[in-house]
RNA sequence: GGCCCGGUGGUGCAGUCGGUUAGCACGCCAGCCUGUCACGCUGGAGGUCGACGGUUCGAGUCCGUUCCGGGUCGCCA
């Protein structure tokens, strides 16, 4: 019988002395000093207590189990002789009176050391998370998450919005990414699909007249990872707003986000609200990205004019960014490690040229430019000493190259980049309508739920005009915080008219959005209020509250890259009996 | 699917130009130590160097193939 437990293994400290006192706990380490002395660590949730053993009976019960047992004692607490100022309970002991062990640990040898889990190789951690969790280091994200999602849901809630769950099995999206499929026994041949995100549950509960809607939601979506994108599941804060503007959101969002930063954000400096308001288009311009790091000081600069007629290959009808540093000290190995990473990241090539003492190009692709010197110079406020890396290719390529550029220099050369704090931005004017990469048409750029700025009058006026068209914004907006997308969202479109003439202009129709959103559309015919909402991600949040750069080290039971469970087993295969309840067949050659 | 990086006792890492018995730290086992707290000291066990094939008198090291993992592009609210 395990006895209750009087105080936790953080709790005691000298004013406790004299007291008999039962703790519980996994037996941490055990120092032994002489035959029958030795130190033990008691490790709880809440900390840890040492355990002085001085006879040869209690010596005995410890030297019969390995490390990371469970084990309960019973004994006196005493002042220490050698005080250890480093712990909360430095200044006593408990001497056991009684030890009993609660749960042995079967094994002399762990995968790794608890307390230094987080080096250890990521497959084996995921395999044994219940060891990994034991490290105070990696359980205290989850504490923090915990404690993140309460104040979320306190906040949301002391605004009046109602945490209301949406099913998670239902019907597959036709939009967006890979759907997670769920075979229906009862219905061979067709399947459920778990939500990429409860969009038109909320927009359908707005239009029953739930005024404010949250949920902490998870999301399923069936991609491939990165290093801030689990794959598989992840929770949103998902809200939406009825009767509400694009700036009733960015607000609310601002009164919630800024409170938890502050409380629990690892930098204590962070953007006063209203956060910076940034369109798109100059996102892309100025920072090469939809998502810029503001705490790097580099822009963008456009030198496609200064450069026409330049005989360098790469430049020809091409749009060419550069990015441009003063006081430039570093050599060449530098440099090439700078083109080799950028290309790597991006999949484009960037070359360079130096500023000499003399103000003249050298260096790099500086043979081809010596005849714009001027030019870039006045352009790029040149300078002896001056570095320059330049991005060339279809406007959208050389953006985004040049943006991985600005990062990549930002970071790697000092004074450049501000890391600690919170630089939070909102990227807006999100454009409604994109030319498709492969298709060649006209494509909705995001999701096609959101309003075109200037509603059915902006679409008819630009019907059939396709740079009109792609001069479309949407009310679409994304909170950016230190290069990270951390929420997104919308002002929806509310209207069905406006709705099929959204989708006439990418060459659909009213058919095709009753048979795409049957339950929305349909909704909205019977009188809906305009409303808008957005997502921030629970997982990047917690990310950049806790500085972690794998958004692995703030889930509890993370999938591994190739959404593997390693601890559970999952995906395994299933029964016959299973497959044909669901009527699947398996195709034997895809097993091969 | 493409590209980049990695894989060496339980864990983390080193291993030079291809050359003796693959080294270090932690952990593990045994012994010693009555005030440790990252305890210390002495000794010990533990490796088919991811796998397969090749070059060579000789491969952890060079070459090829492949598997696994991470990062990234594609993809993704």
């Amino acid at each position: 019988m395990m006895q209750s437990r009087t105080h936790n293994c953080g709790q005691l400290r000298l004013a406790d002395a004299g007291q008999l006192v039962t703790i519980n706990g996994w037996m941490e380490n055990v120092r032994e000093v002489g035959a029958n002395f030795a130190f033990i660590v008691l490790r709880d949730f809440y900390g840890t207590t040492q355990v002085v053993v001085e006879t040869a009976e209690m010596m005995a019960i410890i030297k019969g189990i390995n490390k990371e047992s469970t084990i309960s004692v019973t004994g006196l607490v005493r002042e220490r002789e050698s005080k250890n100022p480093k712990l909360p309970t430095g200044d006593i002991e408990v001497v056991p009176q009684s030890i009993t062990v609660l749960g042995k640990c079967r094994h002399n040898q762990l995968p790794f050391e608890i307390n230094k889990s987080k080096d250890a190789d990521e497959n084996v951690r995921l395999k044994y998370r219940y060891l990994d969790l034991r490290n105070p280091e990696v359980k205290k994200n989850i504490i923090l998450r915990c404690q993140v999602v309460a104040e979320l849901r306190r906040l949301m809630t002391e605004k009046g919005f109602l945490e209301i769950t949406t099913p998670i099995l239902t019907a597959s999206s036709p939009e967006g990414a890979r759907d997670y499929l769920v075979p229906a026994r009862n219905h061979p041949g067709k399947f459920y699909a778990l939500p990429q995100a409860p969009q038109q549950f909320k927009q359908l509960l707005m239009t029953s007249g739930f005024d404010r809607y949250f949920q902490i939601a998870p999301c399923f979506r069936d991609e491939d990872a990165r290093a801030d994108r689990t794959p598989g599941e992840f929770y949103q804060l998902d809200m939406e707003m009825a009767f509400a503007t694009q700036e009733d959101v960015l607000t609310t969002l601002e009164e919630v986000l800024v409170p938890v930063f502050q409380k629990y954000g690892k930098y204590s400096r962070i953007s006063p609200a209203p956060f910076r308001h940034i369109p798109f288009n100059e996102a892309m311009e100025r920072y090469g990205s939809d998502k810029p790091d503001l705490r790097i000081d580099l822009e963008i600069q456009d030198i496609t004019a200064e450069v026409a007629g330049c005989e360098f290959g790469p430049f020809q009808n091409a749009t060419v960014k550069a990015v441009a540093v003063d006081n430039f000290d570093q050599g060449r190995k530098w440099i090439d490690k700078l083109l080799a990473d950028v290309e790597v990241q991006t999949g484009n090539k960037v070359c360079w040229i130096k500023v000499d003492e003399n103000g003249q190009l050298t260096g790099g692709v500086s043979k081809f430019l010596v005849d714009y010197t001027e030019k870039l110079t006045e352009k790029l406020n040149l300078k002896p000493g001056s570095f320059v890396c330049m991005a060339a290719g279809k406007k959208a390529a050389a953006q985004k190259t040049a943006g991985v550029v600005r990062t990549m220099m930002g970071k790697r050369i000092p004074g450049h980049f501000d890391e600690e704090q919170y630089a939070m931005c909102w990227i807006v004017d999100f454009p409604m309508y994109e030319m498709g990469e492969e298709s060649g048409e006209l494509e909705f750029c995001h999701n096609p739920f959101s309003m075109p700025q200037g509603g059915m009058q902006a679409l008819l006026d630009a019907e059939g005009d396709t740079e009109k068209l792609l001069a479309i914004n949407a009310d679409q907006y994304d909170l950016v915080v230190n290069g990270y997308e951390s929420a997104s969202g919308a002002v929806r479109n509310h209207d069905p008219e406006i709705m099929v003439k959204a989708f006439q202009m990418v060459g659909l129709g009213e058919e095709d959005v009753k048979a795409k959103f049957p339950a929305m559309y349909n909704a909205f015919t019977y009188g809906a209020p305009p409303h808008a909402g957005a997502a921030p991600g629970v997982d990047r949040l917690v990310m950049l509250l806790t500085g972690e750069e794998s958004i692995r080290e703030v889930i509890t039971f993370p999938m591994n890259k190739t959404a593997q469970d390693l601890m559970m087993d999952a995906p395994t295969a299933v029964s016959q009996k299973q497959l044909d309840d669901v009527h699947i067949l398996i195709n034997e050659e895809h097993l091969k």
